[in-house]
DNA sequence: TTAAAATTAATAGTATTACTATTATTATTG
DNA sequence: CAATAATAATAGTAATACTATTAATTTTAA
């Protein structure tokens, strides 16, 4: 896995950004930090200004890269489900048995971020966490459907698509498919959330994680047995 | 149904607003052309003196009923969870059979409100658009936990609650009630957004409801029958 | 009925935000 | 070494999210 992830890198739609922070240090610095920065003080909160102050740069020089911090939250959530896309992609490949890679799927979508694979500039469980608690207000706008248009969100649903596609293949007469996809990696954000911040309102805790909680849901509901 | 709500008011944390909106025309006022506002500009959009404007009225006098506008938005989820909770509760009761209780509990989270009630100045219709569009946002904050310390999302943790006690009832040995409640109530909410936005994410269209997706997930997963 | 109290409206003002524009400085490359 | 590109610095703007003060109006209670 580290091996395969240190020529990774997401292609992310061209007009998220003005110039590829990719290319430059100061670029890789803005995305890097700016993780960094809205998981300390919240979406809301953060600004360009701040950002420039963090890094010794100046405010301008952020707008050459990104036009707003709407934009940006758009590149890093991008780069979060393209990342995600990756590892589904390589840790289902080649596993047979439909219910062991409908099991697999579950389990690195819903699994907790645990380390920083240390392979970019990106840490990617403060990522994780900034997903959790700001992914929803990326799309929860005005300008969604014009967004949605223009392809801002379609790593986001190509992952649920795949997703979708395995559940489907484990169970073809299942219905719903593509609502139970998108219900599990939407949920399983949920669910982490309401761990940290409403523990009475889900059953997930140091014991129990929404993978199981999940793991169970799915197979229950495509009437699926998880060994066999 | 329309008697009982007749007689009905939700009561709302009363930290939530320095003086009562219910108490005068102009919190009447407020309350009810914010819905509509919110829903036609979205919530980063709205201001107080936009909606001030919008009743020939003045914006610090809106003021004088709310905080801010993050408060009136705890306002008026508080107050359509509360709505919800007592169409759940008058809508269960009485249902002896605990399968056919959990099925009208589904029913009522995730039916998609038609009409406006008329029993007050909120139109329920809209209302539960901004939910769809808005809820989160009220606590995907850095505030959420000194927020909940105050009690300011005890209407949506009972609602909740309650959910969960009807699908425990009806399955005892299901161990992840908790988390099987508040998955529905937020889903049904995505749900309900994807069909509207990003309908290759959804089973749900013109002919498909997301209650049928739930009332057969939920079914499913505690491994019941829906009619029997 | 009238005076006090409460409510609402109007006006002004502030710090911050979310930018844009311009120019100067520094680094890179051909 | 010169041209070009990238970055930094400075300044400025309209709008936002408020606060404070005072004036006008309405309500209430003696």
């Amino acid at each position: 896995m580290q091996n395969l992830l240190r020529n990774f890198k997401v292609v992310i739609h061209e007009k998220l950004y003005l110039k590829d922070p990719e290319t430059s240090e100061l670029g890789k610095k803005i995305v890097g930090e700016s993780i960094l920065l809205i998981d300390e003080i919240g979406f809301e909160s953060f600004t360009f200004k701040k950002l420039g102050a963090r890094i010794s740069s100046n405010e301008s020089s952020i707008y050459r890269y990104f036009e707003n911090k709407h934009k940006l939250l758009l590149y890093l959530t991008s780069w979060y489900w393209g990342w995600m896309e990756y590892k589904l992609v390589f840790q289902t490949a080649n596993i047979a048995n439909l219910n062991v890679r409908l099991k697999k799927a579950i389990e690195v979508l819903s699994e907790e971020i645990q380390e920083d694979t240390n392979i970019s500039h990106v840490n990617e469980k403060i990522l994780n966490a900034i997903i959790i608690n700001e992914y929803s207000k990326s799309y929860l706008t005005k300008e969604v459907d014009h967004e949605n248009k223009e392809g801002y969100f379609a790593i986001y649903k190509r992952l649920v698509g795949r997703f979708e596609t395995i559940i489907q293949e484990a169970q073809p007469n299942y219905v719903f498919a593509a609502s139970l996809a998108s219900t599990v990696i939407e949920g399983v954000l949920h669910q982490h959330f309401l761990k940290q911040h409403f523990p009475s309102l889900t059953t997930c805790n140091k014991h129990t994680a929404p993978q199981q909680f999940f793991t169970d849901l799915v197979f229950s509901t495509l009437n699926l047995k998880e060994y066999e």
